[in-house]
DNA sequence: CGCGTTGATGTAATCGATTCCACGAGGAGG
DNA sequence: CCTCCTCGTGGAATCGATTACATCAACGCG
């Protein structure tokens, strides 16, 4: 590889010379900077981000920590983190946790050694003593859509309350009264709050939630699986399944369609998460749908802001409720009923 | 952060010393591995990538560009590909081209300027000067799922001429004599190839494909939507429809509902590569899958002979049908009708 | 007992950039 | 005409690791 030195002597000046045409520098003159531009063009001269980066302490890159890459609410948000990043001069290093801690920590560990400049983090659990003390040393960080509470770091999340009101108002006004959920692991704040938001709402219908109708998936397809075939085991089966994400809603309509049974006929079915396969499935799913690309954007605004020493800001937007068949009668439109959802 | 400076200062002995103990080199005494050890420990030392990488030259990562991040037959790819390279002791940063050129140019020329030990690419076009010098200057690289003809770069892919010649002959089976195919970007390998098995295929059959019944698409769902509704504006529509990727039957599905037609009554439809959410939509969609997981997992282990200096081998994986209720008649089973694909 | 070998360690060069500092030339101002 | 800036430039230190080479002690062997 040709190095800052080649480009000196091919050009007749000083590497330091080199360096400050590469790096816009003032005093430059014209001459100088002409020849050396030549003799880059000339080599085909790149400059190592290595070394670069090992002088000036900064990588110009973002680490992005995310639960599951095959479920494609994170591989929206991860096309949305890289976009936002690369037009404001960063690279994403994506690490896939799998919604397992040991590989998260496995990954926070390599970026932090890859000494990337900031750390954008979805967290599979309560979160291990690496990524705290790593916060606490002071690694610009931020989480997304999942966070870890007592931490100082900002959050950019949805807040899907209002919509799944909507959503347990609509499920009412349908006639269904025998609700039951499929939660994601206890560890996730998206899934505890998903449960307790689904509660509350209920709750504001005069319904409650036993226990019973508490399925403990993983977020994963298969945990959704397992968890509706335990409801449809019971003596009074739900009349309605709502599953906190989108994998397990697939995992839902598997088990449900394994025993013969029809949606929303036999038994209705709701997810958090949209994505564009809801549209086609039999039925079209009824979903919550939460402004992944914003969050995404917003994420890495806050992460670039910590880092260039601004104040960055916890964002929180509203999810909407995007009403299909899968819960019965068929719905005037595609576009939402209401959104209600503050900000 | 703390460096290798402060470690040997902790444990009293040389850098140089330090060194050795975190690369397990034979000569260093017991006492003084201890005592290296215990200063690390109580630092909470990490040696810094950046520097060590400046040094030896090895990055330790994999470049991998792949065509579209949303497209969830590159995410399970790009999956694959991680896990694998994990395993051999790797990392992996992901280049999304979102089937652009340019984008494809700016990952490739990012990831070389990071000096990464290799790059896996599936690209998107006939291949940029770029590209082409970085593989003739002996850039380690690996060509997966897509190639670029006339470079001297392995290629793992897989074949799907058996697999679309059992789609034909089920069509044909069915009934089906007018079949359409929307096919890919002719830049792209895989673009070009599903229509000349295809053809092929059909021609066995004593069918041909008249330029009417060849939409062209970017493998985008819009793309897919586009064509689809130009084929039911033919005097003489097609019978059926063969998207040449996931994504452009999506958009066909999207075309063919929005006129109120029915899925296989009025057209049949099935597409190049599998995917898990086939299985529930509404039909289920009969397609050819691919051995995503495999293909990532030969490709890293190909690149990884070439940077450590052994032999990389091209691989060539077959592509089986999967049958289901988009092309009409109910099939026995979930499993492939046959497997006529050769190796 | 002396010499060569082996093992443990430290010193310093090195990777490819950036950047502080010194220096010389040329222009402005008194 | 002298002094003082400013501008353009090069030399050299630096970032944090790895590693070639030198050094020194201990040990084995004839």
């Amino acid at each position: 590889m040709t190095s800052i030195k080649d480009v000196a002597a091919e050009a007749g000046v000083s590497v330091a010379t080199v360096s400050r045409v590469l790096n816009e520098h003032p005093s430059v003159s014209a001459d100088a900077r002409a020849r050396v531009l030549a003799a880059v063009a000339a080599l085909g001269y790149r400059p190592n981000a290595v070394a670069r980066s090992l002088r000036t302490d900064q990588t110009h890159t973002l680490g992005l920590v995310i639960s599951d890459v095959l479920n494609p609410y994170f591989t929206e948000l991860a096309r949305s983190v890289e976009e936002e990043a690369r037009a404001l001069g960063y690279s994403v290093i994506i690490g896939n946790a799998d919604e397992r801690p040991e590989l998260q920590d496995h990954h926070v560990r390599t970026l932090l050694d890859r000494r990337i400049d900031g750390l954008l983090v979805s967290p599979t659990d309560g979160g291990s003593p690496l990524m705290l003390d790593a916060a606490r040393a002071g690694t610009p960080m931020v989480f997304v859509d999942r966070w870890i509470p007592g931490v100082d770091v900002p959050v950019v999340r949805a807040d899907g309350r209002g919509a799944v009101r909507d959503l347990v108002a609509h499920l009412h006004r349908l006639g269904h009264r025998r609700l039951a959920i499929i939660a994601g692991p206890a560890a996730t704040t998206t899934g505890q709050e998903r449960v307790e938001a689904f509660r509350e709402a209920l709750a504001e219908c005069g319904l409650d939630l036993p226990d019973r109708y508490i399925g403990q998936g993983d977020f994963q397809a298969a945990s959704g699986r397992r968890a509706t075939e335990r409801f449809l085991d019971l003596a009074e089966p739900p009349q309605v399944v709502f599953a906190a994400d989108n994998l397990m809603a697939l995992g839902a309509l598997d088990a449900v369609r394994a025993r013969g049974l029809r949606v929303p006929e036999d038994i209705a079915l709701a997810a958090f998460d949209d994505i564009p396969w809801f549209v086609h499935t039999d039925p079209p799913i009824t979903a919550i749908a939460q402004p992944t690309g914003e969050l995404g954007r917003a994420a890495v605004r806050a992460l670039v802001d910590r880092i260039e020493g601004r104040a960055p800001r916890s964002v929180t937007l509203p999810a909407r409720l995007v009403v299909r068949r899968s819960c019965g009668e068929s719905p005037v439109t595609e576009t939402p009923v209401t959104n209600r959802s503050q900000s």
